[in-house]
DNA sequence: AACATCAGCAACCGCTCCTCA
DNA sequence: ATGAGGAGCGGTTGCTGATGT
């Protein structure tokens, strides 16, 4: 007996997302939190299946999103994760918390890999490939002033479609309701990053699951003082925990190196 | 200007993993 | 211990805009 599929098939919408369907899904997770996604279809009346709400949310909606211009040191690290980890994207979007999973997948896949075959064809050796980067991050600005908040997303979304289309019902039902919501999330967001504090609660993560082991492994950090954990169990870096500890001392990256540490205890 | 091709990205599909009764 | 159901992940597809002819 196969599984049944995660949701009635038959009165399924698929396709790009509406914008109205983008502020249902937005409402009812800042009314629920996110999570308990076979409900969400139900409760919110889109026509969509649990997977496609959850992705919609994951990779689009959610706080704190980064879109587009991936930097030289975002770059850089995503190439080297990858020869880590291979292509765990999951594992290595939750040392990029401000991207997703498939953005960093489709990053990967039509600029990266083409770039590496270039350069393997050109036979540079990887080390090689890291100086550039290295020296190319060192003169990047501020990584953190390019992102694009969600509240920021959620604001445009809500003025692009309050221009373009005439209001339907549900439109109108939400307009003021999601207004009001967004207005207090940028009141809220301009007080602190949300990766640092985790505002309008677990709905930041992308991978609550890795996200709790990152959060737990910064907070050991934390507690250990200098950082350096247990010590004589610590192997030695890497190559490429050397690069990113490199990076780290020129670019304030200290939150991507305590979960790599984790990782190397592990490996 | 019209058509063909390419590139980028959003979204879907199917599988695996995890949780819980 | 086990099986069902939900959530998450990675591969892939297909749409759309950009670019070339």
């Amino acid at each position: 007996m196969g599984r049944p599929p995660c949701c009635d098939k038959i009165r399924i919408k698929k396709g790009p997302w509406t914008p109205e369907e983008d502020i249902i899904l937005v409402s009812y997770i800042q009314e629920h939190g996110p999570g308990n996604w076979r409900s969400v279809p139900t409760n919110t009346g889109l026509l969509r299946c649990s997977k496609s709400c959850r992705l919609r949310w994951t990779n689009y909606l959610r706080p704190g999103i980064k879109r587009g211009n991936f930097t030289p040191h975002e770059e850089g690290m995503i190439i080297h994760l990858q020869a880590l980890l291979g292509n765990k994207w999951a594992s290595i979007a939750s040392y990029l918390p401000q991207r997703t999973d498939n953005d960093i997948k489709n990053y990967w896949n039509t600029h990266l890999k083409k770039k590496l075959n270039k350069s393997e064809s050109e036979e540079r050796s990887i080390s090689e490939n890291i100086t550039l980067q290295t020296s190319a991050t060192r003169n990047a600005i501020n990584h953190r002033s390019t992102y694009a908040s969600s509240t920021e997303n959620i604001s445009r979304l809500l003025e692009g479609w309050m221009r373009a289309s005439p209001k339907s019902s549900t439109a109108s039902f939400l307009e003021q309701k999601v207004q009001n919501r967004t207005n207090d999330l940028m009141d809220h967001h301009n007080d602190e990053s949300p990766y640092e504090q985790g505002s309008w609660d677990q709905g930041f993560h992308v991978h609550p699951k890795k996200s709790e082991e990152n959060v737990k492994c910064d907070h050991d950090v934390q507690e250990d003082g200098d950082g350096d954990g247990d010590g004589d169990a610590t192997p030695p870096l890497t190559f490429i925990e050397k690069w990113l500890l490199e990076e780290t001392n020129t670019g304030g990256q200290m939150e991507v190196m305590s979960p790599l540490m984790e990782l190397s205890n592990m490996l």
